[in-house]
DNA sequence: GACGGGAACTTTTGATCAAAAGTTTCCACA
DNA sequence: TGTGGAAACTTTTGATCAAAAGTTCCCGTC
């Protein structure tokens, strides 16, 4: 076999699978704050067995995308004043940086695929569809971080979303998409022009478009 | 049972517990860079059986203490320039944040608790007790980023310093802990002063230290 | 000697089940 | 009515084992 097939074909772990599974849901607003989850539940609704169920949990705890309770049980945590500081904070300091990085490597093509990405999430919100706002936001974003080629700055970006995904889903449902204007297309315009300030700054303002609007929605 | 003991009493699952001795074990430098662990080998030396293993290497997987190759086996991760110089930023712009905010809520008998951990430092590097040095430091870090009352970026800086812990005992190992001077008087008078911003540069310099001499036992 | 293939071996993985932990229900009793 | 507590029930947890995946080693062939 060669080896530049090999990844496709070799068979993917059923935990990490249910690991993708489950980061999907609760970044694209399937669970709400606070949604108790149990092991035999999720794996009669995943169709697998117990033990594949408890290491994905075990990660997604580790990221802080679901909290363990005292009591054992686990749940996706609720958002509060004090954590979307945190948050807030972790942003600002994490995706600028991210994006700054990324912006030299990114090519004309992948700028091409970022504008898809935008086009699709203007759809979404003219058809107020939350899900797949989130889903072409996140898309957005972090396919322009991936080419930050900066893991571990990435892998804080993700825990980060993770947190934010469940009350930014509600946001939206008790708001709609209405409110979030687009932003995208100024980070787009400087990475044409190679204006690599533009593309952190662009994404800032974002950010903290963003973060307001989550902050505006738990009131 | 009163509410306020069961906390003590209550037992804690025995996935937790591994958790918490591999921690420590990779955080205080038990294990080097590129070490491989098989989980039938920890079951054994650890007393227990593959399941809690599992779950406890799964969070280490994500908190990036543990890496898993693409052959499924768990390693120590490397340490590389590249991965050394996110780590750099991620502490630089994590760390001195929580001295900050932890400052102003660290009392009298804490800031003692905060020396007697620096003299058993000092008595560390004095008796080349590599294994003491490290723990002494990172009791004088977390105990002080404890009180930011900040979970979030603690968790981050727990993930940081996980990452770094077997690369830093390796240094050790090779140039000793004579080299490493003490910076952390500077940040214990300034908590006695209420000078804040001092806290914080104090901490930004030990840490720059700290980096320089991974950076510099990395060659 | 170098290479390919397959047998023997080791390790990880996922399903299952009994035991532990936690919750709920309900009834006796004040 | 309200309280305590046992019983019934649900869920998590950890041990175990068979199957899958991966590795090593050896032998026959070139």
């Amino acid at each position: 076999m060669p080896r530049k097939f090999q990844s496709q074909t070799k068979k993917q772990p059923e935990h990490d699978v249910i690991y993708q599974a489950l980061k999907d849901m609760i970044l694209f607003g399937d669970f709400i704050p606070g949604q108790p989850l149990t092991i035999m539940n999720l794996a009669e609704t995943l169709g697998a067995s117990a033990t594949p169920i408890r290491e994905a949990i075990r990660r997604l705890t580790a990221e802080r995308a679901l909290e363990t309770q005292e009591n054992r049980r686990v749940a996706v945590p609720h958002m509060t004043p004090a954590l979307l500081e945190e948050l807030d904070f972790l942003r600002l300091t994490i995706e600028p940086e991210l994006a700054r990085r990324a912006a030299p490597h990114v090519t004309p093509d992948e700028i091409d695929a970022l504008e898809r990405h935008d086009d699709e999430l203007e759809h979404a919100i003219n058809i107020g569809d939350v899900k797949l706002y989130m889903k072409a936001n996140y898309a957005f974003h972090f396919t322009l971080y991936q080419r930050a080629e900066a893991p571990t700055l990435l892998k804080v970006a993700e825990s980060i979303w993770l947190q934010i995904g469940p009350a930014l889903r509600v946001g939206c449902g008790r708001f709609g998409t209405a409110k979030l204007t687009d932003q995208h297309v100024e980070t787009t315009k400087a990475l044409r022009n190679g204006d690599f300030d533009r593309v952190s700054t662009s994404i800032r303002e974002d950010i903290i478009q963003g973060m307001d609007f989550v902050r505006h929605s738990l009131k």
